[in-house]
DNA sequence: GCCTCCTATGAAAGCGCTCTCAGCCTAGGT
DNA sequence: ACCTAGGCTGAGAGCGCTTTCATAGGAGGC
């Protein structure tokens, strides 16, 4: 192994200064071209505090070069890396087929690339305890941000019991010192099932997300919360959904058997399946029975009839997330920080027949 | 700023030798709880040659700790850092739709995971120029993988024209010394229009990818060759689209005036689209108009009826694109490096009415 | 039993940068 | 003119690791 940087196959003829003279590759070089000390060079690149004259002398110098800072030793003598990991453990055909995921990751990648920060990509490839020791071993982040959907998540727990600062999206309540975005569930589905019922509807079901993930749970306590604020019945009323579309048809047919009036589906994808359920039963939608969803992904609004569901901002939830990693990183003695991000009611024909579309 | 790592708000109370022993960081501090040289740890940890005995006596102190190796300085030493970059310089609203993208970056995240190499990521967040920047100012990477779909890209110029060992998925003629992965699109897509030709379609219109990219251009080549050969003319049989489902019943709508037996259009959203415009005007497929896709994703086998198409690896393509840039690390001498994979013919029922499921 | 060769180990020289500390020089107050 | 304060700059000490080089100690050949 040599110890001269990787310079791949390709000849890098050109440094700038003319042929001859050797390449500008260290801050000393840099020093030695431009008469003044090492450290001076460094606080010119760094933004400290120099001299006009000298800055200027220095740049001049620096844009002849293609000197580039060496990371590594940067990195080492400062401690910091400019680099967090983002973890989204999860199986590959979630990652395909949920918008909700490149979304959460162009919202990061959107606020880390504004500062010019590195971005490292755990996927589910291999079991949550080697992604785990992988992460903890490549040492070299400042921070990590993780998608925590799970109620419970060893690779979650490991990072939160590491030195990592740890930034989750989605929480969990039992993790009182874990610093997370998310967004209200049970606020959301509370105020979404509390419009099935101000339309009118008594009988209101619910296909539930898949059980042990927060959004499921959360999103099942605000439909109950509604509803026994609304004094309504909810026993034979719930069914157990996985997030898929399909489980959204089984669910509805099931339902729709025990007669219902309302049905509120803890994911948009699950709507659509129920919208299928109802379609074939021959009822129609909302006049027989008010249809609800969550995400407003984008196709929530081309369904027919438009579906009425509630809108959260994945894209933002991500770049908040990022944010809220920053400020950990300025202030670690801050104590956790946690971010609720508001939700929006999108009301659609599905429950409102006559209204204009939104 | 502190020169401290960077230590969360947490407390790192274990270090795993008991409570006030001082918490083992660096090699030094192992070597003097094993009794060796801090040469010796390291051959330890990196698998250099140790007498068993000593390995041995050196493991039993390591897993007395929590001790990882600092990522920064061993990069600084070593010169290599574990870590490659996945540039996929794309509008987000692709990265979200097509599952193209997610396939390629789980393909990579396998081989890569695999190794326990690092992925940083980067997207279509900022400009070109931008993003080019970041990358080089990065330092870090011992090497990137980049999509390189368009013809003509300055991303991939300046990654190709520094020092960075750079491996594209997708190839350009123009650049002889690039590493690449890709698809032969030309013999792709001469095999699908060959095979309209050989069910009896003789007017056989194409409606083409984004021009200017590889695969747009491509597979029109390939169309053209193959239409050459049989004899067929191809003159208005031509119309261009945007890899876009709408772009793709435009497209046939037109053809359709024009008068055709048989449709290749340059990918499978299209060819969806296509499917649309077919049938407003009251066509069957593939009676009236036998139809072909290119890609295989996962909806073309679902269409009514199921899509022929051409199916390539796409994911494989991912990994494939890892190995090599492995294979470029390991032996920077030995020249560019070039992979065509495979693609293979699926036949179904939109060209050919009776044939069994694939 | 002596010399050679090889293996296992330790010592120490960096890798390229940041940041503290000390010193110099100028400016301003008296 | 003298002293103080403060702004710039340079020297140099690490950051934690890898890797070369030298050495010690055995094993084996003669």
């Amino acid at each position: 192994m040599s110890r001269t940087p990787s310079n791949g196959t390709k000849a890098s003829s050109s440094n700038g200064t003319g042929t001859g003279t050797a390449p500008v590759r260290t801050l000393d070089d840099l020093a030695a071209l431009s008469g003044v000390s090492r450290a001076t060079v460094s606080r010119v690149i760094n933004g400290g505090p120099v001299s006009e004259a000298t800055r200027r002398r220095v740049q001049t110098a620096l844009e002849g070069t293609n000197y580039r800072p060496n990371a590594a030793a940067r990195t080492l003598a400062s401690g910091r890396s400019g680099v967090v990991g983002v973890v989204m453990h999860l199986d590959p055909h979630m990652l395909f087929r949920d918008p909700y995921f490149s979304q959460l990751l162009q919202g990061m990648s959107d606020a880390l690339s504004e500062q010019a920060i590195g971005m490292m990509l755990w996927l589910g490839n291999r079991s949550k305890e080697e992604t785990l020791d992988h992460i903890l071993w490549m040492g070299l982040l400042d921070g990590v941000i993780a998608t925590a959907h799970e109620q419970e998540d060893r690779l979650v727990d490991g990072l939160l019991a590491s030195s990592l600062p740890t930034v989750l999206v989605g929480h969990r309540r039992a993790d009182p010192a874990a610093s997370y975005v998310d967004v209200d569930h049970v606020h959301a589905a509370d105020t979404i099932t509390t419009h099935l019922v101000t339309i009118g509807r008594r009988r209101i079901g619910h296909i539930t997300g898949r059980r042990g993930t927060v959004a499921g749970e959360d999103r099942l306590a605000g439909y109950l919360r509604a509803m026994r604020r609304a004094g309504l019945r909810t026993d034979a009323l719930i069914v157990d959904g996985d997030f898929n579309k399909a489980s959204g048809t089984a669910g509805a047919l099931e339902l729709l058997d025990r007669g219902i009036d309302g049905l509120f589906c803890a994911n948009d994808a699950m709507a659509d399946g129920a919208l299928e359920a109802i379609r074939v039963r021959g009822l129609r939608v909302p006049d027989d029975v008010a249809l609800a969803g969550f995400d407003d992904l984008d196709f929530a609004a081309q369904l027919d009839p438009p579906l009425t569901t509630i809108r959260q901002g994945v894209r933002q939830l991500g770049t908040e997330a990022a944010l809220t990693l920053f400020q950990l990183l300025k202030d670690p003695a801050g104590g956790p920080r946690r971010v609720i991000l508001p939700t929006e009611l999108v009301i659609r024909q599905s429950t409102v027949g006559g209204v204009q579309r939104a």
